[in-house]
DNA sequence: TAATAATTGGAGATTAGTTACAAAAGGAGT
DNA sequence: ACTCCTTTTGTAACTAATCTCCAATTATTA
């Protein structure tokens, strides 16, 4: 199996339609979960639109897992950023270059 | 490091924007490489609008090199189509689900 | 220089995404 | 039931992004 360009994978951001539907939650109910700061898109001054990265769509399909088994949406983003904890690292990095 | 969900990995199409931004071709010349069949967008009667995901992305980066190098669009096409068998099969693979 | 490959431009239309204001459900405790 | 807070949803008016289809231009090579 080829390895993964984890520099590349960074930045294939998705458009929150393409999210909404990758995670099957609605695009409405994205903006209100980053407004309320429990996911957060790509920051760029380049981007007029949202745009998420694999983490952050992987997020969102863990927290939407805990949120169905009775989870807060806050607790359900607070414990998958426990659980994530190594890929977010390896996310982080990849920023700073 | 946390195991790479191929599945998801595999819905992370970005927009023709997006791919131009990240590769460094411009839009118009994506969608002159997909005219000609050298490259392909994500075929999803749901879109009105081209995708290309990891595995697409990647391959213009690496017709790109070839194509500086002196290869012709087609020949760099077809070579790339090679050098990444492995990781075209596992694409193609999760697209028969 | 003729033929083919490769790239680029732009008009006019459509689709996707934005903010901002507001309202409606849902749940927990009193 | 009532209150407070969380969570979700609706919509209008606007901007950004992408689309197709026409064509023209610039290499490159026989």
């Amino acid at each position: 199996m080829d390895d993964i360009d984890y520099s590349l994978l960074k930045q294939m951001a998705v458009t929150i339609g393409e999210a909404a539907k990758i995670t099957d939650i609605p695009i409405r109910k994205l903006r209100y979960w980053e407004d309320k700061g429990y996911i957060k898109s790509v920051e760029e001054q380049a981007h007029t639109t949202r745009r998420f990265d694999y983490y952050m769509v992987k997020k969102i399909v863990l927290m939407k897992e805990l949120i169905e088994d009775g989870y807060t949406v806050e607790a359900a983003s607070q414990k998958v950023e426990v659980r994530m904890g190594e890929l977010r690292q390896v996310f982080d990095n990849l920023t700073r270059k």
